[in-house]
DNA sequence: TGAGTTAGATAGTGCCACTCTCCAAGGGAA
DNA sequence: TTCCCTTGGAGAGTGGCACTATCTAACTCA
């Protein structure tokens, strides 16, 4: 397939492949001369994932790029590249270290993970993109009053562990090549589908308890 | 307070915060005289929602508004309000209407929200935001191939509802004129909380299964 | 009295995700 | 063979956004 047809069935306007390929994000088709290359399934594939991650995941594009880099480094065994893809992946502003808000957020936080028995987390500690999210939320939360105790937080983690072993699940489904981006688009395009079923069981229980 | 004061305890410079008055984010303080004005505890406290909901929910300065001018709208009834506020909060991408797998995915949610007997949002449909948000996410997981079957979002939702339980359970803690922020705030808020710990479950789930 | 602060207005900045324009090189149809 | 369309490649331009800087006139306080 040529340009025009890549972009006719991804629906992204060939300036925008040009720029994909220009900025490392969709591998250079198969030369066949100077003016022309032939781009296969595959090339539609990647751009479909990349769309995917830049405007269902509000990722930037510098953001894709990396991750997909990770995710592709032959050089890295599969747990590494996995791993190191998944933490390439966007994850908020940075807590505010000179805040002593900050700091009793980590305390909250690494009390959770103790009680959660979560021994690897604890392990990765402030390394993992994710705790360091976990903590600036936190910190926020506090600031603005609202409620954050270790209790309160257990909930959503109980529910986290219950997700973590299905997609987990599905996951192991997959040959050990799929399953590296398997992990990125599930774990990215699932995160939609949460939170819209979570704005929605709202309403739901909002109109059951406040609207009859 | 005068503006250098609030400046300081916020952490905002005082040329953005003249900026979100502008922006109609934060309501002017009282004027004292024509080149002075006194800011309340109140500014404060809404200037850090403000940055909250632009930082951490990730929110565009023009959604902020809409938001909080939605909350504060004293023509409507509060749950008129408060349902307001939650459909302006952003949500992704519109379905793309002209594509037979957005149609698709679009079954499989009203298949999900029959099984789940969530009448409320059945009777919303299209109109409720989040519910686009949920058609939008299926069609893509579809277009990529991975699986979302009524089944396994059932999980998902299952999840989700307890979260809306005890969602709810913390919104009725507050007094009706307090309940319209906390709503918006735990729901932007806990978010990342979230997302952060499934990363984290993940993680954890990863480590137990594959590292040992 | 003069240095500093403030409200208010306007213009400018830096980043980002494209998008446009050109050029030289093919390639397909008349 | 000629003409027009498409392509790869490269660079410049665009529009949106979230600030940020500059300026002026009014006012305050030491």
């Amino acid at each position: 397939m040529r340009l025009a047809e890549l972009s006719e069935r991804s629906g992204v306007s060939t300036a925008t492949i040009k720029y994909y390929l220009r900025e490392g994000l969709l591998p250079q088709g198969e030369r066949i001369t100077a003016t022309k290359s032939e781009y296969g399934e595959e090339h539609l594939r990647r751009l479909r994932l990349v769309r995917a991650l830049i405007q269902v995941g509000r990722m930037p594009v510098a953001t894709a790029r990396q991750v997909l880099e990770a995710a592709e480094d032959e050089s890295l065994s599969e747990n590494t590249r996995m791993g190191a893809a998944v933490w390439a992946l966007p994850h908020g502003p940075e807590p505010d270290e000179g805040d002593p808000v900050t700091a009793s957020a980590r305390e909250q936080v690494d009390t959770l993970l103790e009680r959660l028995e979560w021994r690897h987390c604890q392990e990765l500690g402030d390394v993992a993109p994710a705790y360091r999210m976990l903590v600036s939320a936190v910190a926020t939360l506090d600031r603005l009053g609202y409620p954050h105790e270790t209790g309160h937080l257990q909930l959503h983690a109980r529910l986290a562990a219950e997700l973590a072993v299905a997609d987990l699940d599905l996951v192991e489904t997959y040959t050990p090549q799929e399953r590296i981006e398997a992990v990125v688009a599930l774990t990215v395009l699932y995160e939609p589908v949460l939170l819209s079923l979570r704005r929605l069981a709202e309403t739901e229980e909002s109109h059951r308890r406040f609207d009859d």
